[in-house]
DNA sequence: AATCTTTCCTGCCGGC
DNA sequence: TGCCGGCAGGAAAGAT
């Protein structure tokens, strides 16, 4: 499912495709995504230039100047670009069509995701409005995490996938962030030291990027492919590994459940 | 066939 | 009392 690396290794995938172009388009097959598409984007789109794209959190933003285009990959979106005349599979909701005789294909089987038109300044849209800083930049660091879980009994793994406090971090990353710092996923988040958020603010860029590299580097099998970014088979650490041995230690990796999410941790290495 | 998956929204709770 | 932020739980759809 495509956290915030998948969602920036797909607009690296298509930025050059489509940045300076411009939409003539849009074919909508299946408008029930989480939201409905608009039924007129084909007509709001038409002749609009593509000025950027650009990524908040795991929202896709394309930015036509007087609007933008909201794009979000749900559980289980993914964008492919493709010839125009490419006959559309199961779950092929929409194309959005360019001027370049290709066309951009969202497929979304669970059809979580969503395609938004907004007008105006995008930041104040509800969806981007209340959101925290992006993990990767500087607005990010053990200071931020410290300061604002003062007096929080939430654990420490349902404050890192809380988007108001920062955003883009999902079950995996939340996972494989706190056992490189060696925090229990259970710890409440007001009662870790600014030493260890330090870390943990460090581990999870570091994480992050290493999943967008691997991600990067097969960018070139974006275009007229399966679409997926194929880092999907990576090593993880803890994620999914329940009953098998920690990597570091050997002790059995445990599993439990945090609100309706599984989270995965060694007992040994994190406390 | 119940379970698993992510995100946003609703509504309850305790504190002031 | 009424408001507030924090927090838990529910719903969406499809694969297995």
């Amino acid at each position: 499912m495509p956290e915030l690396p998948e969602v920036e290794v797909t607009r690296r995938g298509i930025v050059s495709h489509l940045e300076g172009h411009h939409f003539v388009g849009a074919t909508l097959r299946n408008p029930s995504l989480r939201w409905p598409v608009p039924h007129d984007l084909g007509h709001t789109l038409r002749g609009l230039k593509i000025n950027a794209v650009t990524r908040r959190g795991k929202y896709l933003l394309f930015d036509c100047g007087n609007g933008t285009l909201i794009l979000h990959l749900g559980m289980s979106g993914s964008l492919r670009l493709l010839p125009a005349a490419t006959p559309p599979q199961k779950h092929d909701h929409v194309d959005l069509i360019l001027d370049t005789g290709m066309i951009l294909r969202f497929k979304d089987p669970r059809r979580f995701g969503a395609v938004l038109w907004a007008t105006g300044d995008v930041t104040h849209h509800a969806l981007l409005a209340q959101l925290g800083p992006e993990p990767l930049t500087e607005a990010f660091d053990g200071r931020l995490l410290y300061e604002r879980t003062r007096g929080r009994r939430a654990s420490i793994k349902d404050v890192l996938m809380n988007s108001r406090i920062v955003v883009g971090i999902g079950n995996i990353y939340a996972n494989e962030a706190l056992f490189s710092t060696g925090i229990s996923p259970l710890t409440p988040a007001g009662r870790i030291s600014m030493r260890r958020y330090e870390k943990l603010a460090q581990a999870i860029k570091e994480t992050l990027n290493l999943s967008i590299e691997a991600g990067g580097s097969s960018l070139r099998d974006f275009v007229n492919s399966d679409g997926s970014p194929g880092y999907f088979q990576q090593q993880y650490w803890v994620y999914q590994r329940n009953g098998q041995p920690c990597r570091k230690c050997g002790t059995a990796i445990e599993q439990t459940r945090q609100g309706q999410r599984s989270s995965f941790y060694c007992p040994h290495c994190q406390r």
